[in-house]
This record gives C-alpha cells, structure tokens and sequence, in this order.
DNA sequence: GCGTAATCGTTAGTGGAGCATACAATCCCG
DNA sequence: CGGGATTGTATGCTCCACTAACGATTACGC
C-alpha cells in the first residue's frame, strides 16, 4: 500500500506508446462489474433496506460473537471510521448489540440481537438468488478461478 | 478462518439453503477487489485529484469529441444525474467544455479543452503504473480470462 | 512500577457517488 | 399540429471512504 517498484514496461508504456482504449484498463472492468454486481444487490435487497456492507458486518459478527468494531473493519477492508458508521446505523436499528470488552477494555465487543440474526436470515435467502444470478455466468471451475484471481486481488 | 461458537444459529439458516462462509459469496470478493483497486487508484492519483470516474470521462469524452452525456451514462453504467455531477466538476475544473448539440438540441456535446487534454495525458502515465500495479499478479492468459469473465457481469 | 507509545472507539467534517423525482426544452411520429 | 419520448437540469436523500482530532485503555521499555 505504500511505496512501490514500477515495473520497467509501464514505465516505457507511459513514454512512448499511447494507452489503447479505456476497455483495455482492467480497473475499469472490475470497477464495472462491482457496479452491475451492486446495482443488482440492491435490487434484489430492496424490500430488506440493506446494503452489501452492512450484511457483511452482520455475517461477520454472526460468524464471530463478540467480534471487536477494528477486527470487522479489518476484514471487510474499512478503516474505523467506516466501520463505526455502519455499525451505527445497525444498532440503531437493534440489529447490533454493543458491550464493552472484559478482556480490552478499548474494544467493543459486538454481538447480534434477535432481530439481527433474522435478517441475516432473510439476507442470506436473498443472497441466495444474488449469487445464482450472478454465478449463472459461470461453470463451477471458472467460478474457483474467478475467485481465486480476485483473492489476488485483496490479498 | 477461526472458531465458530455458534451452532445454533448456523443451523437456523442451514434450514433453507445452506450458505456457508461470507468468503464463499463471490459478490463478496468481487466488491473487495474493487475497494482494493480504488484504493490504490486513489494513492496513485492524489496528487493528480481525479477519481476513477473523472477519468473515465475524460478519456471517453476524449475518445470521442462531442459525445452527449447520455450516451457517456450508458458507457460508464451511470444514470443522467450521476454523470451530471461529474461532467459538473469537471467542467467546474475547465477540463470539459459543453456545447448544445447542432445535431440533437436536447443533447449536451462535451469536448475536451486543453487543460483537459494536459490532465488525461497525465491521468494516463499513471494508470500505466496503477495497471502494472493490478497485472502484475497475473500471466497475460489469466488477464485475458479476467478481463472475459467480469465483461460476462457487466456487458 | 512508571511514563511513553500504541491501540481502539468516537466525533466531526469533507467529498464522491448513486438514486428518485420533478420540470423544462427539444425531438419524433402519427 | 399535438402528444409522447428523450435529454439535461435541479433538488434532496442515502451510503461509503477518508482525515483529523480526542479520550480512554492497554502494552512496552526502562
């Protein structure tokens, strides 16, 4: 993330040649497919009202009871900031339970409440259809290496 | 990816479809890599001050002079009032000059102004090095399959 | 132990982006 | 000519990401 060696071919690829078309950018196709993926997410969620993240948090902390605010910021790739927002708006809605750490007494651990865990339920349902619509593309084996190069990716 | 210490509620959503890890969701890693991405475009391009859309506008307006905003909003998949806001700033930067169309008097033609043409030429050397930072995870094969496969969501 | 550094949560502010709605101007077609 | 469709525009809302600062807590070096 920080510093880091251009490899000699960009280099010259900036001097002399012209970029090709925008199509040739690989961002840009991933920045696109992020978009239809999410525009399609939030179709699919509109009756739930939530959004990709915020069902990410509640899986996460389903997953993992007890979960501090900085350790779901680290998975989901959010900085605290971030995390707190969305948080936020989860506890405001009594999806998310805080309590203060016994073992730090810096972190909150979060927990879901009733009501959160039944729409991740629904959430996951809908999911369901999100990732057939989107996995319909695909045969079983472009899938792995689809994720597998992404997973690249993010590290 | 560490202990669960919830059966009980993992065997409430196994009832109807049993979906396992958040990591299994490809929509998931999808919208990672995508965050990963923009976070490096926006390290490469801080100084710069252009977002990844800004540019895409700039070089499609580029690409071809004249174009009416409607027609950028169906190649960069955004509606009238996002592309608005962003030829807005640009043009507020004197990057992107509108005139009304001879042609279509509904229509907008956007064309580049010099200062436009300076700031892509510099936007371009550095998504050089931000596509060297992205392919060089890959063999041309597998950026070629990438490339096919995210076309597949989007297109 | 104690003081300093690091970590975590929190708050506040900034900016980009997407969406819905409403309205005016313009075009197209019957 | 007139009605419906298209395009740009304006307004307002939500969400997401980041920065900077602050207090509380913990960890570390001596």
């Amino acid at each position: 993330m920080g510093i880091r060696v251009v490899p000699a071919a960009a280099l010259n690829h900036a001097s002399d040649e012209k970029i090709g078309a925008l199509t040739d950018i690989v961002g840009f196709h991933i920045r696109l497919a992020h978009v239809a993926v999410y525009r399609h997410f939030t179709e699919t969620f509109s009756d739930l009202g939530l959004t990709q993240k915020q069902v990410s948090v509640l899986w996460l902390v389903d997953d993992r009871p007890g979960i501090a605010q900085i350790d779901v910021g680290q998975h989901l790739q959010m900085d605290r900031a971030t995390t707190m927002t969305i948080v936020n708006r989860l506890q405001a809605r009594e999806y998310i339970r805080r309590e203060r750490s016994e073992i730090d007494g810096r972190k909150q651990a979060l927990y879901l409440t009733d009501d959160g865990r039944m729409a991740l339920d629904k959430a996951k349902t809908c999911i369901s259809q999100h990732e057939a619509w989107l996995k319909g593309r695909f045969t079983p084996a472009e899938i792995e290496k689809l994720v597998e190069m992404l997973s690249r990716i993010h590290e």
